[in-house]
DNA sequence: ACATGTGAATCCATTCACAGCA
DNA sequence: TGCTGTGAATGGATTCACATGT
């Protein structure tokens, strides 16, 4: 039975868990106590069979016939994510976004914290936000080190992302968070994610022309790529 | 030869055509006239078999023994991405994360205009931002319909999310950008995308608590979940 | 000689469908 | 009986490796 916890849940599995957990949270403040597969997926947003496989790969944590315990299932997952301790969390970059994402309440939800802020402005270093100073960038890796910082979110303009990157890396940071928008060359070992807004925008683009040529029936015309390219 | 632009490009694909856009631009920037496959892989951060494949889906627009055109890619990519018309955006919810959207530079990059702001709150409404009043939500409907807007970015809170989405597929819109922390339920033929900060935190939590317990072999213990649980 | 474009092989994820258990 | 947990089947996406064309 279960092969489960012995070696790594799937890529697709962890990016789920999440979801799952807000569901039951959901459902936990309406007091239910108990859920079926079904039930859940329908409030994930994911089929029934791909939550139980997901599950699967936790443990055996629900009863057959019955379903699952809301609070066990709750904290399993939690526990899974890791979000029994609490992260410190460093945001670089305190511009417009940086700004929004300190401030944003749901973002630093129960397991996150934001330990330390960071900008390369000396006009902006001193500033104080959600109950903490903005410190310059020069003292990103004593700070980091001192304030047991795990994760930063790279909030930065495109140009500094890699440097900044390279430099938490150095001072021994192995998750990194990555909204601007450029690659980041990182060695193995440390995890990337990236959130990107033009490139979400870009898909929906995509589709949405897709939808609009199948509407009108136009057969999207070859064109002369050269004058729309000069400039 | 080249099932290619006949049927449906691969989501995959789809998602990663917006990087080798990014990565094109940067070329180009620098005068770079021609690119290999292998070039344009390490700078789009992905391996050269699969950028050949993804590309391989739009037609033939490499040359064997030479590479792909630079200014000729970027333009191909952008007209499949629907990136040659321009697509006006609203913006629902101008609270710190809408303002940071409305405020981001790259984000609005080439072929998207931020068209409306919308807030619920009177004491918004009216304020300029980007050359933009900010309407009431109330006016919705008809700014969407006389402004031509086709991609809706929902940046409210969660409980308004639901909401603000129904009203908008009421009004036409198919194309999505959710931020808020909910899952939407839409019908056929919308497309939603989400962005949610607080699920990549969680994700690269779980990757991180994976590389501390390894490092320190500990086995991460059962434990009461009762106790970490009451309140 | 060289780099694209693509069948074939492989890997991973999703879905089906039912055995097993409360 | 009812719902979980999971082998087996399916479907996609990635990677390999080379035939093809310049």
């Amino acid at each position: 039975m279960s092969q489960a916890r012995e070696r790594g849940i799937p890529d697709a599995t962890v990016a789920r868990l999440p979801l799952y957990l807000r569901a039951l949270n959901g459902l936990a403040e309406r007091g239910t106590a108990t859920v079926s597969s079904e039930d859940l997926a329908v409030a994930a947003g994911v089929n029934s069979a791909k939550l139980r496989k997901d599950l699967s790969h936790l443990g055996s944590y629900g009863t057959r016939g019955v379903g699952y315990d809301v609070q066990y299932l709750i904290y399993q997952i939690s526990r899974e994510l890791g979000l029994t301790q609490d992260w410190a969390v460093a945001i670089v970059g305190v511009g417009n976004l940086g700004r929004a994402l300190a401030n944003y309440g749901g973002f630093v939800s129960r397991g996150f914290r934001v330990a330390a802020l960071f900008d390369a402005d000396r006009s902006v270093v001193g500033e104080r936000l959600v109950g903490m100073a903005v410190d310059h960038i020069d003292a990103l890796e004593s700070v980091i080190e001192d304030r047991g910082v795990s994760i930063v979110v790279i909030a930065t303009p495109g140009a500094a992302a890699q440097q900044v990157a390279d430099r938490v890396i150095a001072a021994g940071i192995t998750s990194i968070l990555n909204f601007a928008p450029v690659v980041l060359t990182v060695p193995d070992g440390v995890d990337v994610r990236k959130v990107d807004l033009s490139t979400e925008l870009q898909i929906l683009a995509f589709h949405e022309q897709r939808k609009a040529d199948r509407d009108t029936g136009s057969p999207m015309m070859a064109g002369d790529w050269a004058e729309v390219m000069d400039a």
